[in-house]
Formats: structure tokens, sequence, C-alpha cells
DNA sequence: TACATTACTGACCCATCAGTCAGTATTATT
DNA sequence: AATAATACTGACTGATGGGTCAGTAATGTA
């Protein structure tokens, strides 16, 4: 606003500007929409300066994810091992953490992002594959673990629960990313939604229903349903 | 291949030829990275061509839509309405169908471009808003409308769990089309995927439940659980 | 005050691509 | 065969944007 300073050097700062910056465009915009010249004036410096600082658009939206996502889920996978009570407390508190430290934050954006433009830009696919994904599927395998060793959960297909706990999470980020974020369609109440997941995941996991209703017609858990 | 006959005229097979080439290379490239002419020389015509039937790239892309989703969901719709037995066999039935109309066919990837590219083409959200999402979400509240009248469904909040329906299947999408099409990560086998979560969905709709375990901590289906 | 170092700038280069249109080749009509 | 109608082509235009680098100005040093 007010037509600054002109031409400060502030070599320290810029690194975290420019993280700060591309995060927000990459975000509102998506990667390849993105100038690279526009997060440059978004961090307060010219476009030259950025290529100062990082050799290129791709290894900018590297550090953005290192810098946003990778960090965070380290420090989730310590919580889940130092974690001690019932391991459906775990499940609800890891739920939570992820609300408040990835859902809520800027940094939803970037799975919006892999998701939308990985596909042409395979480097950054293979990068986000490792140092994302699987990690984040190790997180949650190991507390579903833990549940059934514990004999909190029932012996579920593991991989495939992590699906299911994710799929809901996914499912907020694209609405509010995506068509959320442009139709005024009835926006979705996040809390109140992954209330509703997590109960009818811990339902589905504590499972010692045996059904009022035995022989009836019920999907079966498992198995070839039809042709 | 064979490098085929030169110039041929075929006024009435173009428009579905390009349609096909588009609907191919929108999903596999993303909107915006694919060049008309690309689509053009798949559908075995020059650029000029293209723009002979369609007016432009955006309302190519409307056409696309319109021909592979819009005309399935108007299907879904009378069948619902149409369909006369117990609720969970219809909600059943919906799933196997989205799985072999769309979930299975190139038409999924239109979900997947639609996430990933409408916030910088607002007129295209807003056409999918009001043709796709709306459409469908109308079925699926029909249908739980029709559960819960008829007494099979718990009286749940409907729109809640039409999202809760919708999640898994973008899952599956958004794996099929994005990160699982690059890294060569485990894959998700979608029947099984669908059948669990079937499972899960059905198993909570009904709930004449009332557990066993009747003061314990159970999280709540309703209401603000902690700050 | 002179000189050296370096953070920073922005005009420039070059590749890409949506959309155009004057011209060409094919079919229809007589 | 001559003429008309039209499906089709592809070179061209204008705009855009990643990346470069010769030059500028702020800071450090003596």
């Amino acid at each position: 606003m007010s037509q600054a300073s002109p031409r400060q050097r502030r070599k320290e700062a810029r690194p975290q500007e420019l993280l700060d910056a591309a995060l927000d465009l990459f975000v509102e915009k998506g990667f390849s929409a993105t100038r690279s010249e526009e997060v440059a004036q978004r961090a307060g410096v010219s476009k030259g300066t950025l290529y100062l600082y990082y050799p290129s658009k791709e290894e900018l939206l590297k550090e953005v994810i290192r810098h946003n996502m990778v960090t965070e889920i380290a420090e989730g996978l310590e919580i889940v091992k130092n974690f001690d009570g019932p391991s459906d407390e775990l499940l609800t508190m890891i739920y939570k953490m992820w609300w408040e430290r990835i859902g809520e934050t800027r940094a939803s954006g970037i799975m919006k992002l892999m998701m939308s433009e990985v596909r042409n830009f395979p480097e950054i696919a293979e990068f986000y594959v490792q140092e994302v994904i699987k990690p984040s599927e190790r997180l949650l395998s190991l507390m579903l673990q833990r549940g059934i060793d514990r004999g909190e959960f029932r012996p579920v297909n593991v991989i495939e629960v992590v699906h299911a706990l994710v799929a809901p999470m996914l499912f907020l980020v694209m609405h509010k990313h995506s068509i959320g974020a442009c139709s005024v369609g009835h926006s979705i109440d996040p809390k109140a939604f992954i209330a509703a997941q997590l109960d009818l995941v811990l339902n589905g996991l504590h499972a010692k229903v045996d059904t009022p209703t035995p022989g009836a017609k019920r999907a079966p858990s498992k198995g070839p349903r039809n042709s």
C-alpha cells in the first residue's frame, strides 16, 4: 500500500517471504497458472530475486511442500508413537490435530494442488508420494495396528481403513479449495462433518455389534457381492 | 498410423470424434495444459476444423461434460424415482451403477478435471454446479429421504450423509486420475473399497444399534464434542 | 572518500498457444 | 465440363510467461 522503501537488502527474510507468497498463490490459482513474477511481487521483490533464491518454479514448490507438510507429518508420527491411552481417543486426537494443523490452515491447499496438477509434473509427484503420502499412511497404519494389537479395534484390513480415514478429509479439502471456493452452494460445517465421520468409523472399528437381525440382509464386509 | 486418406469430409462424425478426443486429453493432461491443436490432431482434423464445430475451448469442455455426465445423472434420477424395493438395495444399486457408468469409465476423469481447474474458470464452475453437482445431490437426497420415510433408515441429517456418500467416490476418482496414475504405489481394489464403504454407511444408517456398552464412551453423532 | 562486494532489478529473449482467415480440395448441381 | 457450395487446412497474429543477465544501488572496508 504505502509505496514502500526502495530496494531493501534482507537476505535472511527473503526465502520465508517467498515461500509464503508462493503457497498463497499456488493454492489460489494453481501451480501452472501462477506466474513467477506474481510470487515475487507478493513477496515484495522482483522476479530476478526469486530466481536468486530458488533455481526454478518447481524447486520453489518442493520447498513449499517441505515447509508446510513434511514437518507436520513428522510431528504427528512422534505423537502416535508416544501416545498413552485408548486408541479411539488417539484417533479422535489425530483427526482434531489434522484439522487444526492442516485442514483449516493454508497447508490443506497443498493437498488440492497435488491432486490437481501432479500428472503434469512427474518429478513433483514422486517427491510428494515419498515425502508426504507414504509417511501419512505409515502414521495412520501404525495407529490402527496399535488399536488392533491392544484389542480395542477389530482386526480390519488396515490399508483399506486408512483409505476410509483419508477419504472424508480429502473431500473437505476439495470442497474448501475447489468447487466450494467458487460456487456459493451451501457450505459444509467442517467440525460437524469430521465428528460425524469419526462416529461412523469408530462405530465400524469397535463393532462388537452382532446385529439384532442376524441372518437378514446386511451388506457383507468382504468378498464379491455380484458380477 | 497408416498415413491416412487426405482430407475427408465427414460433417456428421466430427463432433463426436472431437468430444472423444477432448475428453481423453482433458482428463490425461488437464484442461489448461491441453492444446486445442492436440485435440484436433487426435480427432484426425486440423485445428481450424475444431473451431468450426466449437466456438472455443471452454464451450468444447461444456459439451464434453454434457455428453458424459449430465445425461447419466438424469437417468439415475429416473431410476430412483421408479425404484420399488428396500432402500438399502437401492443404495447398493446406485453405488454399483455409479461405478459402472462413471467410476470405471472415462467420465470419472471429469470429476477430477473439475476439482482441479474450476477455480480458474468461473463460468465452467457455475455450469458444473448447476448441471452436475446439484442434480447429483438431489438424487442422493431423494434416495435417503425415501429410506427415512419408509422407516428403513434412521432420520439422519440428509445433506451430511450425502457428503459422506460422495467422499469415498471422490477419493477413488482422485486416486485413479491423480497421484495413483503416476506413482505406482499399491493400487486400490475399487470394488472392495466400495463394498467396505457401503457396509460402513448402511451400518450407520440402519442403526437399530442401541449398543451393548450403553453409557460408555461412544462419539455422539451430533453436537460439538469439544472446543 | 575511494574501492570492493553483493543483494537486487527489470528489460529482454524465446518458446508456447488460443483463436483467425485467406485459400484449397471435395462434393453437389446443372 | 463448368459452376456453386462448403468442409477443411495451416500459416499467421497477438498475448503470455519462464528464465537470464548486464546493470544498479546498498552495504562493508580502509
